[in-house]
DNA sequence: TACATTTATCGTATATTTACGATTAACGAT
DNA sequence: ATCGTTAATCGTAAATATACGATAAATGTA
């Protein structure tokens, strides 16, 4: 494949592609959820509400945290994962700057 | 796999998770963009902005077709594509309502 | 030290995505 | 009717994503 012909997408469009696809999964998605609404941060909890099992679900929490949406402190033989409130915040901007380009509503 | 057990997603999670999707490929995200800021609409003249083959381009345009965010209108041979303003709005406020379900921002 | 708990990682199977060349289909023009 | 133009589709190859069970690593506890 022309992995190099990607040079050819700007920063901006690469980073917000990969912002995409870290959404692009409902169980992703509700994972963020889950770590705003209950006070639910390990990975055995989310395991629990989530129809998947524990070596997928570790998997989804290592993708979101590579895009930086979540982080994980160690506490223990524990891990309490959490929103990253500064990259969702930028996240949301990225997102905002893109429909503003391409939307006049 | 257990494409059975995505049911246990909620209708909004499934629906933006395919949104975010359609936007995690820097040429689909582009491709967004061309059509909003010049006045190419066509599939040939979308292929010499990017450096994709003509094939890759129309499976993009029918990835970001399929998810309404544009829409084709056949001219003769050509076909006019142009972005879809209401299902652009209605992603916008998907994304919206996401960010702001888990940020305070 | 041995054990229990928790989570990451490994190995693997399957599905999907990405990309391209070649072909087909649709249509206007000659 | 033939030709040129445009775009979708087919076939295919390679990469990535998704999911799971099994295992390993890390740490607190008995």
């Amino acid at each position: 494949m022309a992995q190099n012909k990607r040079d050819l997408f700007s920063k901006e469009e690469i980073k917000l592609a990969a912002l995409a696809k870290a959404l692009a999964h409902p169980a992703r998605i509700k994972i963020l959820k889950i770590l705003m609404d209950t006070n639910v941060c390990m990975c055995g909890q989310i395991v629990d509400l989530l129809p998947l099992a524990q070596a997928t679900v570790s998997q989804h929490l290592r993708e979101l945290k590579q895009v930086g949406l979540i982080q994980g402190e160690i506490e223990g033989p524990k891990i309490c994962y959490c929103l990253n409130p500064d990259n969702i915040k930028m996240a949301k901007e990225h997102f905002t700057e893109l429909f503003s380009s391409i939307c006049n509503c």
